[in-house]
DNA sequence: ACCTGGCTACACTGGTCTGTGTAATTCGCC
DNA sequence: GGCGAATTACACAGACCAGTGTAGCCAGGT
Protein backbone atom coordinates (compact mmCIF):
# COMPACT_ATOMS: atom_id res chain seq x y z
CA UNK A 1 0.00 0.00 0.00
CA UNK A 2 1.46 3.30 -0.97
CA UNK A 3 5.37 2.26 -1.53
CA UNK A 4 6.12 4.36 -5.05
CA UNK A 5 6.07 7.85 -5.80
CA UNK A 6 3.56 8.88 -8.69
CA UNK A 7 5.09 10.55 -11.97
CA UNK A 8 3.13 13.80 -11.48
CA UNK A 9 4.71 14.04 -7.80
CA UNK A 10 8.33 13.62 -9.33
CA UNK A 11 7.44 16.28 -11.70
CA UNK A 12 5.89 19.12 -9.31
CA UNK A 13 8.81 18.35 -6.69
CA UNK A 14 11.02 19.03 -9.71
CA UNK A 15 9.32 22.52 -10.96
CA UNK A 16 9.71 23.17 -7.19
CA UNK A 17 13.39 22.44 -7.21
CA UNK A 18 13.91 24.47 -10.43
CA UNK A 19 12.19 27.44 -8.79
CA UNK A 20 9.60 26.83 -11.63
CA UNK A 21 5.99 29.29 -11.14
CA UNK A 22 3.00 26.73 -9.56
CA UNK A 23 -0.07 28.03 -9.08
CA UNK A 24 -2.46 27.05 -6.46
CA UNK A 25 -4.80 25.77 -9.06
CA UNK A 26 -3.17 21.79 -9.67
CA UNK A 27 0.57 23.23 -9.17
CA UNK A 28 1.77 20.62 -11.58
CA UNK A 29 -0.70 18.26 -11.85
CA UNK A 30 -2.17 16.78 -15.60
CA UNK A 31 -5.36 17.90 -16.16
CA UNK A 32 -6.95 14.30 -15.53
CA UNK A 33 -5.31 14.44 -11.97
CA UNK A 34 -6.62 18.12 -11.68
CA UNK A 35 -10.11 16.31 -12.63
CA UNK A 36 -9.73 13.30 -10.38
CA UNK A 37 -8.78 15.82 -7.62
CA UNK A 38 -11.88 18.00 -7.85
CA UNK A 39 -14.16 14.64 -7.96
CA UNK A 40 -12.67 13.33 -4.59
CA UNK A 41 -13.11 16.32 -3.11
CA UNK A 42 -16.81 16.87 -3.51
CA UNK A 43 -17.32 13.19 -2.86
CA UNK A 44 -15.36 12.74 0.17
CA UNK A 45 -16.38 15.95 1.30
CA UNK A 46 -20.28 15.10 1.08
CA UNK A 47 -20.16 12.11 2.25
CA UNK A 48 -17.04 10.97 4.42
CA UNK A 49 -14.16 9.49 3.28
CA UNK A 50 -14.74 5.88 4.18
CA UNK A 51 -18.01 6.04 2.07
CA UNK A 52 -16.28 6.64 -0.79
CA UNK A 53 -14.16 4.10 -2.98
CA UNK A 54 -11.75 4.84 -5.49
CA UNK A 55 -14.11 3.21 -8.70
CA UNK A 56 -16.81 5.54 -7.32
CA UNK A 57 -14.32 8.90 -8.18
CA UNK A 58 -13.26 7.66 -11.19
CA UNK A 59 -16.46 6.72 -12.54
CA UNK A 60 -17.78 10.36 -11.57
CA UNK A 61 -14.23 11.66 -13.14
CA UNK A 62 -14.73 10.17 -16.60
CA UNK A 63 -11.93 8.56 -16.04
CA UNK A 64 -10.42 5.34 -15.37
CA UNK A 65 -8.84 3.84 -12.09
CA UNK A 66 -5.40 3.04 -13.25
CA UNK A 67 -5.36 6.89 -14.55
CA UNK A 68 -6.02 7.66 -10.65
CA UNK A 69 -3.48 5.49 -9.11
CA UNK A 70 -1.14 6.34 -11.94
CA UNK A 71 -1.11 10.09 -10.70
CA UNK A 72 -1.63 9.46 -6.97
CA UNK A 73 -0.86 6.18 -5.94
CA UNK A 74 -3.18 5.47 -3.49
CA UNK A 75 -5.88 6.45 -2.20
CA UNK A 76 -4.47 7.43 1.38
CA UNK A 77 -2.30 9.84 -1.24
CA UNK A 78 -5.56 10.70 -2.64
CA UNK A 79 -7.37 11.83 0.70
CA UNK A 80 -3.88 13.73 1.64
CA UNK A 81 -3.79 15.61 -1.55
CA UNK A 82 -7.63 16.55 -0.76
CA UNK A 83 -7.17 18.29 2.53
CA UNK A 84 -4.09 19.35 1.53
CA UNK A 85 -5.69 21.61 -1.50
CA UNK A 86 -8.28 22.07 0.56
CA UNK A 87 -6.04 23.92 3.16
CA UNK A 88 -4.53 26.00 0.58
CA UNK A 89 -7.23 26.97 -1.10
CA UNK A 90 -9.09 28.12 2.03
CA UNK A 91 -5.84 29.97 3.40
CA UNK A 92 -5.94 31.72 0.20
CA UNK A 93 -9.19 32.71 0.11
CA UNK A 94 -8.70 34.07 3.74
CA UNK A 95 -5.58 36.38 2.94
CA UNK A 96 -7.31 37.71 -0.03
CA UNK A 97 -10.34 38.97 1.97
CA UNK A 98 -7.29 39.81 4.73
CA UNK A 99 -5.75 41.96 2.82
CA UNK A 100 -8.37 44.78 2.31
CA UNK A 101 -10.58 43.92 5.55
CA UNK A 102 -11.16 46.90 8.19
CA UNK A 103 -10.43 46.16 12.04
CA UNK A 104 -10.90 44.07 13.67
CA UNK A 105 -9.68 41.75 11.51
CA UNK A 106 -10.28 38.64 13.23
CA UNK A 107 -13.67 39.00 12.50
CA UNK A 108 -12.86 38.08 9.02
CA UNK A 109 -12.07 34.73 9.86
CA UNK A 110 -15.37 34.29 10.69
CA UNK A 111 -16.64 35.68 7.88
CA UNK A 112 -14.73 33.37 5.60
CA UNK A 113 -16.10 30.35 7.86
CA UNK A 114 -19.40 31.71 6.94
CA UNK A 115 -19.11 31.85 3.24
CA UNK A 116 -18.25 28.42 3.54
CA UNK A 117 -21.11 27.67 5.65
CA UNK A 118 -23.27 29.03 3.15
CA UNK A 119 -23.04 26.66 0.53
CA UNK A 120 -23.31 23.20 2.29
CA UNK A 121 -24.32 21.30 5.25
CA UNK A 122 -21.41 19.43 6.20
CA UNK A 123 -19.82 21.24 8.48
CA UNK A 124 -15.68 21.73 8.36
CA UNK A 125 -13.56 19.01 6.26
CA UNK A 126 -10.83 18.94 8.72
CA UNK A 127 -13.03 18.29 11.49
CA UNK A 128 -15.17 15.70 9.89
CA UNK A 129 -11.87 13.98 8.13
CA UNK A 130 -10.59 13.88 11.98
CA UNK A 131 -13.12 11.82 13.13
CA UNK A 132 -13.86 8.89 10.67
CA UNK A 133 -9.66 8.63 10.52
CA UNK A 134 -6.92 7.00 12.36
CA UNK A 135 -4.48 9.29 14.10
CA UNK A 136 -2.01 7.50 12.50
CA UNK A 137 -3.27 8.17 9.17
CA UNK A 138 -0.63 10.61 7.13
CA UNK A 139 -3.84 12.91 6.48
CA UNK A 140 -4.07 13.35 10.40
CA UNK A 141 -1.15 15.89 9.90
CA UNK A 142 -2.57 17.61 7.62
CA UNK A 143 -5.83 18.31 9.65
CA UNK A 144 -3.69 19.22 12.98
CA UNK A 145 -1.55 21.95 10.30
CA UNK A 146 -4.59 23.31 9.61
CA UNK A 147 -6.21 23.85 12.65
CA UNK A 148 -3.04 24.98 13.88
CA UNK A 149 -2.46 27.53 11.35
CA UNK A 150 -6.08 28.65 11.80
CA UNK A 151 -5.61 28.83 15.64
CA UNK A 152 -2.14 30.99 15.01
CA UNK A 153 -3.35 33.03 12.48
CA UNK A 154 -6.37 34.47 14.56
CA UNK A 155 -3.94 34.70 17.31
CA UNK A 156 -1.75 37.11 15.50
CA UNK A 157 -4.56 39.72 13.78
CA UNK A 158 -5.90 39.93 17.78
CA UNK A 159 -2.30 40.87 18.81
CA UNK A 160 -2.44 43.46 16.26
CA UNK A 161 -6.49 44.90 16.70
CA UNK A 162 -5.64 45.07 20.38
CA UNK A 163 -1.51 45.86 20.62
CA UNK A 164 -1.35 45.78 24.25
CA UNK A 165 -4.38 44.36 25.06
CA UNK A 166 -4.11 41.97 28.42
CA UNK A 167 -4.20 38.30 27.50
CA UNK A 168 -4.38 38.07 23.76
CA UNK A 169 -3.86 34.54 23.91
CA UNK A 170 -6.61 33.93 26.00
CA UNK A 171 -8.80 35.98 23.66
CA UNK A 172 -7.71 33.70 21.35
CA UNK A 173 -8.22 30.96 22.43
CA UNK A 174 -11.94 32.07 23.52
CA UNK A 175 -12.60 32.81 19.67
CA UNK A 176 -11.31 29.93 18.02
CA UNK A 177 -13.53 27.87 20.43
CA UNK A 178 -16.27 30.24 19.18
CA UNK A 179 -15.46 29.11 15.59
CA UNK A 180 -14.93 25.50 16.21
CA UNK A 181 -18.24 25.20 18.18
CA UNK A 182 -20.14 27.18 15.56
CA UNK A 183 -19.00 25.20 12.89
CA UNK A 184 -18.88 21.44 14.86
CA UNK A 185 -22.80 22.27 15.33
CA UNK A 186 -23.00 23.43 11.42
CA UNK A 187 -21.99 20.02 10.66
CA UNK A 188 -25.00 18.52 13.11
CA UNK A 189 -27.78 20.49 12.49
CA UNK A 190 -26.99 21.77 8.68
CA UNK A 191 -27.38 25.63 9.66
CA UNK A 192 -25.26 27.51 11.07
CA UNK A 193 -24.19 29.38 14.47
CA UNK A 194 -21.31 31.30 12.66
CA UNK A 195 -23.70 34.58 12.40
CA UNK A 196 -24.47 34.26 16.26
CA UNK A 197 -20.71 33.42 16.76
CA UNK A 198 -19.46 36.67 14.79
CA UNK A 199 -22.00 38.59 17.18
CA UNK A 200 -20.42 37.50 20.46
CA UNK A 201 -16.98 37.59 18.61
CA UNK A 202 -17.61 41.45 18.07
CA UNK A 203 -18.38 41.92 21.16
CA UNK A 204 -15.77 40.32 22.86
CA UNK A 205 -13.09 42.50 20.50
CA UNK A 206 -14.91 45.35 21.34
CA UNK B 1 -31.85 -4.12 5.09
CA UNK B 2 -33.20 -3.85 8.55
CA UNK B 3 -37.01 -4.81 8.11
CA UNK B 4 -37.58 -7.00 10.62
CA UNK B 5 -38.04 -6.57 14.05
CA UNK B 6 -35.73 -8.40 16.63
CA UNK B 7 -37.11 -10.44 18.99
CA UNK B 8 -35.18 -8.91 22.28
CA UNK B 9 -36.64 -5.24 20.56
CA UNK B 10 -39.86 -6.76 20.97
CA UNK B 11 -39.53 -7.58 24.79
CA UNK B 12 -38.19 -4.52 25.61
CA UNK B 13 -41.01 -2.34 24.00
CA UNK B 14 -43.66 -4.99 26.01
CA UNK B 15 -41.80 -4.48 28.87
CA UNK B 16 -42.22 -1.00 28.35
CA UNK B 17 -45.89 -1.43 27.76
CA UNK B 18 -46.48 -3.23 31.29
CA UNK B 19 -44.70 -0.75 33.44
CA UNK B 20 -42.00 -2.97 34.05
CA UNK B 21 -39.26 -1.67 36.05
CA UNK B 22 -36.46 -1.17 32.81
CA UNK B 23 -32.99 -0.48 33.84
CA UNK B 24 -30.92 2.01 31.96
CA UNK B 25 -28.07 -0.58 32.46
CA UNK B 26 -29.56 -2.82 29.51
CA UNK B 27 -33.24 -2.45 29.49
CA UNK B 28 -34.39 -5.54 28.28
CA UNK B 29 -31.19 -6.86 26.42
CA UNK B 30 -29.79 -10.27 26.87
CA UNK B 31 -26.66 -10.94 28.48
CA UNK B 32 -25.11 -11.58 25.22
CA UNK B 33 -26.83 -8.34 23.99
CA UNK B 34 -25.45 -6.24 26.30
CA UNK B 35 -21.60 -7.93 26.12
CA UNK B 36 -22.22 -7.26 21.82
CA UNK B 37 -23.28 -3.42 22.66
CA UNK B 38 -20.60 -3.03 25.27
CA UNK B 39 -18.46 -4.07 22.90
CA UNK B 40 -19.71 -2.28 19.32
CA UNK B 41 -20.07 1.08 21.49
CA UNK B 42 -16.26 0.94 22.57
CA UNK B 43 -15.35 -0.06 18.99
CA UNK B 44 -17.28 2.74 16.99
CA UNK B 45 -16.37 5.24 19.53
CA UNK B 46 -12.23 4.14 19.24
CA UNK B 47 -12.11 3.51 15.58
CA UNK B 48 -15.26 5.31 13.82
CA UNK B 49 -18.06 3.38 12.85
CA UNK B 50 -17.14 2.64 9.01
CA UNK B 51 -13.89 1.12 10.66
CA UNK B 52 -15.75 -0.83 12.99
CA UNK B 53 -17.08 -4.29 10.92
CA UNK B 54 -19.41 -6.61 12.26
CA UNK B 55 -17.24 -9.34 12.11
CA UNK B 56 -15.09 -7.84 14.24
CA UNK B 57 -17.71 -6.33 16.85
CA UNK B 58 -18.85 -10.42 17.21
CA UNK B 59 -15.22 -11.80 17.52
CA UNK B 60 -14.11 -9.19 19.88
CA UNK B 61 -17.29 -10.18 22.22
CA UNK B 62 -16.90 -13.69 21.81
CA UNK B 63 -20.38 -14.19 20.53
CA UNK B 64 -21.42 -15.56 16.87
CA UNK B 65 -22.13 -13.12 14.46
CA UNK B 66 -25.60 -14.87 14.64
CA UNK B 67 -26.31 -13.69 17.50
CA UNK B 68 -25.88 -10.02 17.20
CA UNK B 69 -28.04 -10.45 14.03
CA UNK B 70 -30.73 -11.87 16.04
CA UNK B 71 -30.50 -9.36 19.06
CA UNK B 72 -30.30 -5.79 16.69
CA UNK B 73 -31.25 -7.07 13.33
CA UNK B 74 -28.75 -4.61 11.52
CA UNK B 75 -25.70 -2.75 11.93
CA UNK B 76 -27.46 0.36 11.61
CA UNK B 77 -29.64 -0.54 14.11
CA UNK B 78 -26.44 -1.72 16.23
CA UNK B 79 -25.19 1.77 15.55
CA UNK B 80 -28.88 3.42 16.66
CA UNK B 81 -28.67 1.25 19.93
CA UNK B 82 -24.98 2.73 20.54
CA UNK B 83 -25.60 6.30 20.35
CA UNK B 84 -28.93 6.22 22.16
CA UNK B 85 -27.41 4.05 24.92
CA UNK B 86 -24.04 6.65 24.64
CA UNK B 87 -27.03 9.63 25.07
CA UNK B 88 -29.12 8.08 28.36
CA UNK B 89 -25.57 6.78 30.33
CA UNK B 90 -24.63 10.08 29.33
CA UNK B 91 -27.42 11.71 30.59
CA UNK B 92 -27.63 10.26 33.66
CA UNK B 93 -24.28 11.11 34.99
CA UNK B 94 -25.02 14.31 33.83
CA UNK B 95 -28.55 14.66 36.26
CA UNK B 96 -26.50 13.07 38.98
CA UNK B 97 -23.58 15.55 39.43
CA UNK B 98 -26.22 18.08 38.95
CA UNK B 99 -28.16 16.70 41.81
CA UNK B 100 -25.79 18.33 44.75
CA UNK B 101 -24.35 20.90 42.44
CA UNK B 102 -23.15 24.54 43.77
CA UNK B 103 -24.57 27.41 41.70
CA UNK B 104 -23.51 27.93 39.00
CA UNK B 105 -24.52 24.63 38.07
CA UNK B 106 -23.97 25.52 33.97
CA UNK B 107 -20.27 24.76 34.79
CA UNK B 108 -21.33 21.22 35.67
CA UNK B 109 -21.78 20.46 32.06
CA UNK B 110 -18.19 21.76 31.53
CA UNK B 111 -17.17 19.07 34.57
CA UNK B 112 -18.94 16.76 32.82
CA UNK B 113 -17.72 16.88 29.80
CA UNK B 114 -14.11 17.27 30.68
CA UNK B 115 -14.49 13.41 32.99
CA UNK B 116 -15.52 12.59 29.58
CA UNK B 117 -12.09 14.23 28.01
CA UNK B 118 -9.68 12.67 30.15
CA UNK B 119 -10.16 8.68 29.72
CA UNK B 120 -10.29 9.20 25.72
CA UNK B 121 -8.63 11.28 22.85
CA UNK B 122 -11.22 10.65 20.27
CA UNK B 123 -13.79 13.79 21.34
CA UNK B 124 -16.98 13.91 21.15
CA UNK B 125 -18.59 10.67 20.27
CA UNK B 126 -21.90 12.55 18.55
CA UNK B 127 -19.90 14.99 16.64
CA UNK B 128 -17.79 11.95 15.33
CA UNK B 129 -20.79 10.07 14.03
CA UNK B 130 -22.22 12.90 12.41
CA UNK B 131 -19.29 13.85 10.55
CA UNK B 132 -19.33 9.99 9.10
CA UNK B 133 -22.76 9.13 9.02
CA UNK B 134 -25.08 10.53 5.83
CA UNK B 135 -28.02 12.65 7.32
CA UNK B 136 -31.07 9.66 5.84
CA UNK B 137 -29.35 7.45 8.71
CA UNK B 138 -32.04 6.73 11.35
CA UNK B 139 -28.89 7.58 13.98
CA UNK B 140 -28.71 11.21 12.93
CA UNK B 141 -32.05 11.86 14.60
CA UNK B 142 -29.93 10.56 17.67
CA UNK B 143 -26.99 12.82 17.33
CA UNK B 144 -29.77 15.68 16.50
CA UNK B 145 -31.32 14.90 19.93
CA UNK B 146 -28.41 14.44 22.03
CA UNK B 147 -27.29 18.14 20.77
CA UNK B 148 -30.61 19.70 21.23
CA UNK B 149 -31.00 18.42 24.98
CA UNK B 150 -27.66 19.37 25.84
CA UNK B 151 -28.37 23.02 24.68
CA UNK B 152 -31.54 23.20 25.93
CA UNK B 153 -30.38 21.98 29.38
CA UNK B 154 -28.09 24.67 29.34
CA UNK B 155 -30.44 26.92 28.98
CA UNK B 156 -32.34 26.08 31.80
CA UNK B 157 -29.29 26.13 34.13
CA UNK B 158 -28.51 29.26 33.12
CA UNK B 159 -32.02 30.58 33.41
CA UNK B 160 -31.72 29.22 36.82
CA UNK B 161 -28.76 30.69 37.67
CA UNK B 162 -29.19 34.56 36.90
CA UNK B 163 -33.15 34.37 36.98
CA UNK B 164 -33.45 37.84 35.34
CA UNK B 165 -30.25 37.94 33.44
CA UNK B 166 -30.74 39.89 29.47
CA UNK B 167 -30.26 37.70 27.03
CA UNK B 168 -30.03 34.24 28.46
CA UNK B 169 -29.98 33.05 25.26
CA UNK B 170 -27.58 34.10 23.72
CA UNK B 171 -25.09 33.12 27.38
CA UNK B 172 -26.75 29.69 26.66
CA UNK B 173 -25.48 29.88 22.97
CA UNK B 174 -22.34 31.43 24.31
CA UNK B 175 -21.51 28.90 26.42
CA UNK B 176 -22.61 25.92 24.12
CA UNK B 177 -20.25 27.00 21.60
CA UNK B 178 -17.25 26.96 23.69
CA UNK B 179 -18.27 23.29 24.74
CA UNK B 180 -18.74 22.07 21.04
CA UNK B 181 -15.58 23.66 20.28
CA UNK B 182 -13.35 22.28 23.55
CA UNK B 183 -14.79 18.84 22.08
CA UNK B 184 -14.20 19.21 18.73
CA UNK B 185 -10.44 20.40 19.57
CA UNK B 186 -10.50 17.47 21.49
CA UNK B 187 -10.89 15.17 18.39
CA UNK B 188 -8.25 16.82 16.31
CA UNK B 189 -5.15 17.18 18.65
CA UNK B 190 -6.19 14.58 21.46
CA UNK B 191 -6.40 17.20 24.33
CA UNK B 192 -8.82 19.33 25.27
CA UNK B 193 -9.10 22.92 25.76
CA UNK B 194 -12.56 22.00 28.36
CA UNK B 195 -9.85 23.35 31.45
CA UNK B 196 -9.91 26.82 29.02
CA UNK B 197 -13.81 27.09 27.96
CA UNK B 198 -14.51 26.47 31.85
CA UNK B 199 -12.37 29.11 33.12
CA UNK B 200 -13.72 31.70 30.34
CA UNK B 201 -17.61 30.03 30.96
CA UNK B 202 -16.91 31.11 34.55
CA UNK B 203 -15.78 34.86 33.94
CA UNK B 204 -18.72 34.55 31.79
CA UNK B 205 -21.39 33.51 34.45
CA UNK B 206 -20.00 35.88 37.08
C1' DA C 1 8.59 9.64 -39.04
C1' DC C 2 9.48 8.61 -34.50
C1' DC C 3 9.21 8.76 -29.59
C1' DT C 4 7.31 9.59 -25.21
C1' DG C 5 4.07 10.48 -21.67
C1' DG C 6 -0.72 10.43 -20.55
C1' DC C 7 -4.49 7.88 -20.95
C1' DT C 8 -7.93 4.00 -22.00
C1' DA C 9 -9.91 -0.61 -21.78
C1' DC C 10 -10.45 -4.43 -19.17
C1' DA C 11 -9.69 -8.36 -16.69
C1' DC C 12 -8.36 -9.94 -12.30
C1' DT C 13 -6.59 -10.64 -7.42
C1' DG C 14 -7.32 -11.24 -2.64
C1' DG C 15 -9.62 -9.44 0.85
C1' DT C 16 -13.55 -7.44 3.44
C1' DC C 17 -18.22 -5.99 3.84
C1' DT C 18 -23.23 -6.85 5.59
C1' DG C 19 -26.38 -10.27 5.95
C1' DT C 20 -28.60 -15.19 5.75
C1' DG C 21 -29.80 -20.35 6.21
C1' DT C 22 -29.70 -24.32 8.93
C1' DA C 23 -29.06 -27.68 12.26
C1' DA C 24 -27.32 -28.73 16.65
C1' DT C 25 -26.71 -27.26 21.37
C1' DT C 26 -27.04 -24.98 25.78
C1' DC C 27 -29.55 -22.40 29.31
C1' DG C 28 -33.26 -20.72 32.31
C1' DC C 29 -37.47 -21.76 34.07
C1' DC C 30 -41.74 -24.26 35.35
C1' DG D 1 -37.56 -33.76 33.18
C1' DG D 2 -39.02 -31.06 29.66
C1' DC D 3 -40.25 -26.81 27.07
C1' DG D 4 -38.80 -22.81 24.58
C1' DA D 5 -35.76 -19.22 23.95
C1' DA D 6 -30.99 -17.97 23.28
C1' DT D 7 -26.89 -19.20 21.32
C1' DT D 8 -23.38 -21.78 18.71
C1' DA D 9 -20.98 -23.52 14.60
C1' DC D 10 -20.32 -22.97 10.04
C1' DA D 11 -21.01 -22.44 5.36
C1' DC D 12 -22.38 -19.27 2.07
C1' DA D 13 -24.10 -15.37 -0.82
C1' DG D 14 -23.41 -11.10 -3.32
C1' DA D 15 -21.56 -6.87 -3.27
C1' DC D 16 -17.84 -3.90 -2.74
C1' DC D 17 -13.01 -2.79 -1.45
C1' DA D 18 -8.07 -1.08 -2.80
C1' DG D 19 -4.87 -2.07 -5.95
C1' DT D 20 -2.35 -4.39 -10.20
C1' DG D 21 -0.94 -6.13 -14.96
C1' DT D 22 -1.01 -5.58 -19.69
C1' DA D 23 -1.69 -4.10 -24.17
C1' DG D 24 -2.80 -0.50 -27.03
C1' DC D 25 -4.36 4.27 -28.37
C1' DC D 26 -3.48 9.11 -29.16
C1' DA D 27 -1.51 13.72 -29.18
C1' DG D 28 2.55 16.88 -28.97
C1' DG D 29 7.09 17.69 -29.63
C1' DT D 30 11.42 16.99 -32.22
Amino acid sequence: MEQHRSRSADRRDASRATGAPHFVEAPGLTPRARLVLATASRLFYEHGIHAVGVDMIAAESGVTKRTLYNNFGSKDALVVAYLRRRHTDWWQRLEERLAGAPAPRALTLFDVYTEDALTSTRGCAFLNAAAELPVEHPAFAVIRAHKGAVERRLGELIAEDRPAADGPHRLARHLFLLLEGAFAHHGVHGRSLLTEARAIARELLA
